[in-house]
DNA sequence: CTGAAATACTCAGTGCCCTGATTAATTCGC
DNA sequence: GCGAATTAATCAGGGCACTGAGTATTTCAG
């Protein structure tokens, strides 16, 4: 009788409040586009000719999956890859008038879904809602990148290099 | 200039802290054991003898996701698939020794994981944390299973008048 | 008892998500 | 100038997650 109890811990609630909301995404937004996909549109309205790792970077998908996601809506007409002039290494990324009305559509849909998916919750802590889960996500992330480019000195952060 | 600030999205919230504890998951607990497949084993440490449709049903986990995740398992050696006498559709699950080891080690180091998580969270923040995520999941989820066969009239259950 | 409905599982197909290795182009060191 | 890092993108491979269609078994209706 070991067994622990799932609902605290924070991996498998996030795991299903992204079941949820992949859920609502599919019956309110659109079957066709995903939400990844619509975070990468909505990364070039605000600047487009970005070059696709740092698309990547801006919505938070790695160089792959990045690359999935670009091909699909390359294929289904929603934005253009040209390669850099500048730079051949890396391809500029631009949204089609298609992929510009397609943003526009879902963006109204997502905002009305968005609505139905935190209705459970008063105004007040969809704020701590979003910040608490914002707050776990950034520390997480910081783990990774130890960033902050601090005087070169100090090993005192736990460099945990255990097996 | 249309473009929405993903932050404010619970979706795009909930990918991120999904990416994150995949991270820490990862460094912390193990490379070869995922999440799922630890939730796995945990139902049935807790209920040994499930079959595979309600250990998904337990775990959040579809029909054909759970297939996949059980198959890794049995591949492992982690648990034994038998049909059911009683009925021969159904395949009974059960840990292997192995299973049941690897099950103790990781529900330590699991712990471990999300002390370390959650740690930008004072205790109090968790409590929320876990609340809020699991009201607006719960509430998702309520929206695809209608549930409750017709409201049962009259004094079905639960109608103290004193709160 | 027998044919229809329900149920457990499998299979095919799509998409997200990651790591490690590879290829092509640029930039840096000397 | 030129070879050595560095960088952008691709490819191979493993795993999660869902839907729709198909198979086998059981249950239910008449």
């Amino acid at each position: 009788m070991a067994a622990v109890d799932l609902t605290t811990h924070p991996g498998h609630l996030a795991r299903r409040l992204q079941q949820a909301h992949y859920l609502l995404w599919n019956t309110m937004v659109s079957e066709e586009i995903t939400s990844p996909q619509f975070a990468v549109l909505n990364a070039l309205v605000a600047e487009p000719g970005l070059d696709q790792r740092t698309v990547g970077e801006r919505v938070g998908l790695d160089r792959s999956t990045i690359a999935e996601v670009i091909s699909r809506l390359g294929r289904r007409g929603l934005l253009d890859k040209v390669r850099d002039p500048q730079d051949g290494r890396r391809f500029l990324l631009r949204l089609t008038d298609d992929g510009l009305r397609t943003h526009r559509k879902l963006a109204v849909r997502t905002a009305r879904m968005n609505q139905v998916f935190l209705a459970p919750l008063s105004a007040e802590e969809q704020g701590q809602f979003f910040d608490l889960i914002r707050r776990v996500s950034d520390a997480a992330e910081d783990l990774r990148n130890p960033a902050e480019p601090t005087p070169p000195q100090g090993q005192a952060l736990a460099n945990t290099t255990h097996t």
